[in-house]
DNA sequence: TTATAATCCTAGTATCCGACTAGGGAAATC
DNA sequence: GATTTCCCTAGTCGGATACTAGGATTATAA
């Protein structure tokens, strides 16, 4: 439960490259696309709003390309993911656009305290880490040892990945 | 972003109504659809995991129905929404089923710890709340002071309880 | 100035999954 | 034996997610 979609899933990564790339000019989505191996043309959408959200800064023309509007450092993923598919939100009447006491369960609501806590934690999680310290924390815990090649054959046709099933 | 299933959502509401009428004989799924507005139909399938999960037990015939199978303060919202809709993970590589190493990119992925981090932190939330707990704080935090009825009919169409938009 | 490489933007599509509905047993009560 | 409930399987339907396609715009470079 509680998966994330492709979108925050491909956007953060593509977001970890362009901030191992701060600072050595922009970087083409072609060159993410090969580097995280994602759709090209599914990328472009998700520049689009993080671009609107001032995280990202486009260069167009040859050598252009995306680089971090401001400083890894300066970027949490939290405002990644929030660019990406808004706030977190378990449940509608935690979304800004819940009008207070629209929902007639409202005020006998045993769940909702539930949610909010959740969203209180996820965001406070989120908010807490920055690409810059992604990039330098990376691989504290590694998920792996050693795997036989028949075991990773026998996966195949499923992108281990992709979002949880 | 994160929003929880309609399944979760319903089955945690059922699960406050059984512990609210704990000790008190069986409640048919008709009384709590009644309570809650869910579709009859759609709460049945949810009483199966949760009641081979050994959370609630059936009776039934007349006056038969469904009662927690533990006292409310010994069922945490964790193990409701994990027989529901199985463990926390935002992406396959930290579910049960992963086999370490088999995603190609494990060892130089830099947000699988951000995953995992907010997996740990959704767990540790749900697993510290009993459904106990959120029968008596009940309403500690109540969303509305007042509606003006016209609001209310304005927004007609839409479910506010449903899963975030 | 022409070709090329890149961002930028809109629209369409298709597959899958979530959220149901339908229908029919099996057991318990009255 | 009639009713009420749980129990179980299968099917359906709509909508969202995850793409693909196609083009316009802008910058570089030969």
């Amino acid at each position: 439960m509680l998966q994330v979609s492709q979108r925050v899933h491909y956007g953060l990564r593509a977001m970890t490259e362009l901030a191992k790339a701060y600072g050595n000019g922009p970087v083409s989505l072609a060159e993410i696309a090969e580097a995280e191996r994602l759709p090209a043309g599914y990328l472009e959408q998700l520049a689009m709003p993080l671009r609107r959200a001032g995280l990202i800064e486009g260069r167009r023309g040859l050598h252009g390309g995306y680089e971090l509007a401001v400083p890894p450092a300066d970027v949490t993923v939290g405002a990644v993911v929030r660019a990406l598919d808004g706030a977190v939100a378990p449940v509608v009447c935690l979304t800004v656009e819940y009008v207070p006491g629209s929902c007639e369960r409202d005020p006998v609501c045993l769940s909702r305290s539930v949610w909010k806590r959740v969203k209180d934690s996820v965001d406070r999680v989120l908010d807490s880490i920055t690409l810059a310290e992604l990039c330098t924390t990376s691989c504290a815990e590694p998920a792996v040892t050693f795997i036989p090649p028949e075991q990773i054959q026998r996966l195949g046709a499923k992108d281990p990945c992709s979002i949880a099933g």
